[in-house]
DNA sequence: CACAAACTACACTACACAGTGTAGTTTTTT
DNA sequence: AAAAAACTACACTGTGTAGTGTAGTTTGTG
């Protein structure tokens, strides 16, 4: 629960041995699943000096969540702008939103995190904080389309959601759920077009 | 993984009491989180009972998994009309989903069977099945509507995908993951009928 | 070199849990 | 009543694992 205070130590090249190690086992083998013995010995590290850099297993876990949630924010913003049209710029948010979550590590991230919410919700808002950064950008899109006069919205928030859903149920779920079938890019940009078409075929002021 | 033989004893008024017992524990704290010895506690049965009637854990958790997904089964039909108005019907349909979906058992079953998918994933196969068999009214009624020249769909399969997704991005997620806000029934239909309103604006003949 | 931080090896505690074996008791069926 | 089935109490095995304690070794730095 307690984070206290950062050790910090002077150097340490064993700690971003640990930290490899243990995002590969938490990302293939899930929290409960993963051994602090074996991530030390796959780190070529003795337990001990896990410990001495992570005082627990939550700890750790938690670093490499947080680590890997930094990648959220690579993902390109976009403006608004008055100019372009409406169905280019949707496309090009809806392809970065989809890339980014079909990314290999955040798609396993998600397996392990949404797993893990169900027994430790204490671990759920950060998460939930970096998932919603994802919505962000897409949200005050709308907004600004809005105010433009170019889109009916009565609720940006909830647009969000049509749209992300629609992306998600085709392009992220199954293969989250199935594991096997990773969704191809064509299948995946073809899920993005659809769901611009659909989005603006209601929302867009025509 | 094997199922052998079921053990038909004559009567067992304590089955149905580890059944119970167990369903309630497995869904409140997931499967590694649950033990055997309480669920034993829990449905006043001693240890051994419980291991009489069912042979292991991967047992007795399939069976409940396999108990509640019967239920899905109860989901009202929906035989495409063509006199009926397509709005009114699809309504119907997006509201039959939406309140199979949330039903709490459904909800908690759900999060569990999710999170065991990871890490056992020879769990998958039947259970997605009962997940698929939630879409399959729909899909049908996408393919009726498309040959009776009411719905312009090019891929039913895709349309249901996105359908489903409108509605579970506002109706299920936000309840599955952050677990605390139940979403009211209120929200439910709203989503349900958005859904409705922006998927017939896109594939309806007019 | 001398000092401290980083690290190792390894033994060890403490616990939780799946699953078994057994001897004996209660309940149901015939 | 007698046999069979259902059930209990409880001890017990075995295993996996989080986390600690310690004594000693390596390595970087002033």
């Amino acid at each position: 629960m307690a984070a206290a205070k950062e050790k910090k130590r002077r150097k340490s090249p064993k700690r971003q041995a640990v930290i490899e190690a243990a995002t590969e086992e938490f990302l293939s083998r899930g929290f409960a699943g993963t051994s602090m013995d074996r991530v030390a010995e796959a780190a070529n590290v003795s337990k001990r000096t896990v410990y001495d850099h992570f005082p627990s297993k939550d700890a750790l876990f938690q670093a490499i969540v947080d680590e890997i949630l930094m990648h959220v924010d690579d993902m390109p913003t976009h403006e608004y702008s008055r100019e372009q049209a409406l169905d280019e710029q949707l496309l090009a948010i809806g392809k970065s939103f989809a890339d980014t979550i079909t990314a290999k590590k955040f798609m396993k991230l998600s397996k392990v995190v949404i797993a893990n919410f169900i027994q430790s919700p204490e671990w759920a808002p950060r998460t939930m904080n970096a998932y919603a950064r994802l919505r962000r950008d897409m949200i005050s899109f709308f907004k600004s389309g809005k105010k433009d006069g170019r889109l009916q919205i009565r609720n940006p928030e909830i647009a969000a959601s049509q749209f992300c859903g629609l992306i998600k149920e085709i392009a992220f779920w199954p293969e989250l759920m199935a594991g096997q079938k990773p969704v191809t890019s064509r299948e995946r940009n073809a899920a993005v077009r659809d769901a611009v078409a659909m989005f603006l075929d209601h929302y867009a002021t025509d």
